[in-house]
DNA sequence: TCTTGCCTTTGAGTGCGCTCGAAGGTTTAG
DNA sequence: CTAAACCTTCGAGCGCACTCAAAGGCAAGA
């Protein structure tokens, strides 16, 4: 090992975790909700409504992240806080939060008020990776516009 | 379906692809190569120069980001050149560029000037998908300050 | 009554990007 | 001569987040 590699070995450290969203940020951007839905939707309307698939929706309930009421023939039945929880579940998705991160958060609201300093602090967390993402893309973008002012330049620096 | 609900639906349109990275930022960002480093390196030299290991800096090359010379034993010997493009493609990964985007962006630069215009518009689709990207997050981070803001509120909107 | 369509659960499959292990060749130190 | 520490290829395995298929229940219209 030289003293440059070693130099640069250093920055070996904090392991940034993967970032995976397959939604259309379109969709849930909407999702600050409008007033005039109606106050009980089905998993297809909300489907529609959020652009989150049905078997997605399914999902995400089995991971703990939902919690849906039912009618009488065992139909899923989405009020406006189960709607409000699928925004926000979305939204988390977007931001790059791994479903686990979503789930303890969301036990912890489940818990009642006592879990607020731990909450808080989840989210902080959460926050800063956001933060370190975003100044990422940032230095990517530099890159990109990088590699289009010298027009489809090489892989080079 | 409501007239909500479609309302809404309408949105539902493009697709963003998935975004997944499991690199170190801070070690990539150093990636601006310094000049003392050796003209030659080992995979084991990259490995830790750039935080990549050795088993994927082998999957890169597999995937045909990458093209490495070889020593007498067959070692791959990576010269200035490819620790460049070893760079490259880290960076473009960190910016969310899926592995089949890439490889067809040095294909394109290893088929020569020809390319130039082809080379632009897919950095130029890429630098899109970033943008997009850093708008997402943003406004990820208001609803994470206003989560935070509001001290542990609750999955509510 | 029958068909159509939406709903249910369960468990398996998919795609991506690594990540690892096995089996073996090379180089250097003792 | 041998052991340790590199390196090689090949193919399989993993983790995550979906995504789908099978088998069947319910509800409304022809």
């Amino acid at each position: 090992m030289t003293a440059a590699t070693e130099r640069l070995g250093e920055l070996a450290d904090a392991y940034e975790p993967p970032e995976p969203l397959p939604l259309d940020p379109e969709l849930v951007r909407a999702l600050d909700l409008p007033e005039d839905l109606p106050a009980e939707l089905s998993i297809a309307e909300v489907a529609e409504a959020t652009g989150v698939t049905a078997h997605t929706l399914r999902y995400y309930e089995r991971a703990g992240l939902l919690e849906v009421g039912r009618n009488a023939a065992g139909y899923r039945v989405y009020d406006r806080e189960a709607l409000a929880r699928v925004a926000f579940v979305t939204r988390m998705r977007l931001s790059g939060m791994p479903i686990e991160l979503i789930h303890r958060y969301v036990e912890l609201v489940d818990a009642g008020d006592g879990t607020k300093p731990e909450r808080l602090a989840l989210m902080q967390a959460h926050r800063a990776a956001v933060l370190r993402r975003l100044a990422e893309l940032r230095t990517s973008l530099a890159v990109i516009d990088y590699k289009i002012t010298t027009y489809g330049g090489d892989c080079g620096p």
